[in-house]
DNA sequence: TTTTGAGTTGTTCGA
DNA sequence: GTCGAACAACTCAAA
């Protein structure tokens, strides 16, 4: 039995090539998690939902799926279909490994293992050390050892037969939730297809053109790594020389370094990863609140914030620079806990990927792996001048901005007071 | 053990 | 308009 979670592909699959090792039939199986479902926007599952069907297509709709808590869930399966064992791609996160745990607690009752194989990462967490065997806490150290390592080639196919028993109960892939934005083409062919068209007309210009959020310069291949419809070690393999093609590759690094530091730091999904951070001062009154309202809804009155949060209610994503830019005006013009912001980007970002949504918002906060200066406050609309100057992104999202709107605050006001804030918790 | 160099992404001010 | 300094000090990583 094949247990998908989050790697929707058929392609380049160490776990699914070792379940159907040898010509074995494989069981495909998805369970629908009320827990990972709930916190989830409607984007987001949409997506989720498509690319499951793109999955069942090239499965031969042999899928299974059912809804309910995985614990019993797939011993349940297990048991209907005589599967001899369950094979799953290694989950690394908090909820992952406490739901994996449970799942493999009951399986051994029956005498069955819960076999990992292979992980959504180039170097899976935990694989990169420094010389004494404990993890980085520094980017770029961990990028110079990460580049050392190195990782394997994506693998060839193989024949695979996959097999669904008959009769077996199956629930049906829900219908998509009301949505009212296009979505990325969901499925492994379209990550490819993207990855292709990313490779010919945007690497090359990568380095450059990536900050600019007006042009489509970024490889949207977020969404297709986030549920594993492709593997950065093809993407990795892809890549040739020049400035474009290192940038990118580094990216890649991020994404294993912040997952590498959720792995030894599971608690930095919730708390700050630097304790000292805690005695920092924030506001979470009801008029905080009420900040945190008009910045979800984009109406905070600085254009280059108003069109990223509507950009992310419209379409379920954000380029990245604005990510930062909205991030750092929460934190640190509205003295907000970086948690809300959080949440709300995991509720809405159909890429939305736990390790490095917190750990990009810590970074924002401060209070994360960074050795950041406290005093590194974004501008809004400095930001906006260099990055957007001919406005094109922000009339695309607020067209109302040739009117001038009232801000929410000042920034001017509420950057002084957010280096007051961090300079008393830093103590001075 | 000690030392040394360095750390994603910024802004403002004054010369 | 441009450019360098200041904004601070701490911790990490490796020699």
């Amino acid at each position: 039995m094949m247990w998908f979670r989050r790697d929707l592909r058929v392609g380049d699959h160490p776990a699914l090539q070792y379940a159907g090792r040898g010509g074995r039939d494989v069981v495909p199986v998805f369970v629908i998690d009320p827990a990972l479902v709930q916190p989830s926007g409607a984007p987001r599952l949409a997506f989720m939902y498509r690319s499951l069907r793109a999955l069942d297509d090239s499965l031969g709709g042999a899928l299974v799926v059912r809804h309910g808590d995985p614990a019993t869930v797939i011993p349940q399966l297990m048991r209907e279909t005589n599967s001899s064992e369950v094979v799953v791609s290694r989950d690394y996160g908090p909820y992952g490994r406490r739901r994996d745990s449970a799942v493999s607690d009951r399986l051994a009752k029956f005498d069955v293992e819960l076999i990992g194989r292979g992980s959504p990462y180039a170097l899976a967490p935990g694989t990169v050390r420094k010389g004494d065997g404990t993890p980085y806490a520094i980017f770029t150290a961990f990028y110079k050892m990460w580049q050392r390592v190195g990782h394997g080639p994506p693998l060839a196919d193989i024949a695979l037969k996959f097999h669904c028993p008959q009769g077996l109960p199956r629930d049906p892939i829900p219908d998509d939730p009301a949505i009212d934005c296009e979505l990325p083409e969901p499925g492994e062919r379209a990550a490819h297809q993207r990855w292709a068209d990313f490779v010919a007309d945007g690497l090359d210009h990568y380095d450059i053109r990536r900050d600019t959020p007006a042009i489509p310069a970024t490889s949207l291949m977020s969404p297709y790594l986030r549920w594993g419809l492709v593997h950065p070690r093809q993407l990795l393999a892809d890549l040739g020389d020049g400035p474009g093609h290192a940038m990118f590759a580094k990216e890649l690094a991020w994404r294993d370094f912040y997952a590498d530091v959720l792995f030894h730091h599971p608690a930095s999904a919730r708390e700050n990863l630097q304790h000292k951070m805690d005695a920092m001062h924030l506001d979470t009154d009801a008029a905080a609140r009420a900040r945190f309202a008009k910045w979800t809804q984009g109406n905070t009155g600085y254009p280059i914030v108003d069109a990223g949060m509507r950009q992310l209610l419209a379409t379920g994503w954000m380029h990245n620079r604005v990510r930062m830019i909205v991030a750092s005006f929460l934190v640190k013009d509205l003295h907000l806990p970086w948690q809300w912001g959080a949440r709300h980007f995991m509720q809405h970002l159909v890429d939305g990927d736990l390790a490095s949504n917190q750990h990009g918002w810590q970074w924002a906060a401060g209070t994360g792996t960074d050795a950041a200066p406290y005093f590194r406050v974004f501008n809004p609309a400095g930001q906006a001048a260099r990055l957007d100057p001919d406005g094109d992104y922000i009339r695309r999202w607020v067209p109302e901005s040739a009117r001038s709107t009232a801000a929410m605050v000042d920034h001017v006001v509420e950057r002084a007071e957010a280096l007051r804030r961090y300079q008393t918790t830093i103590g001075r």
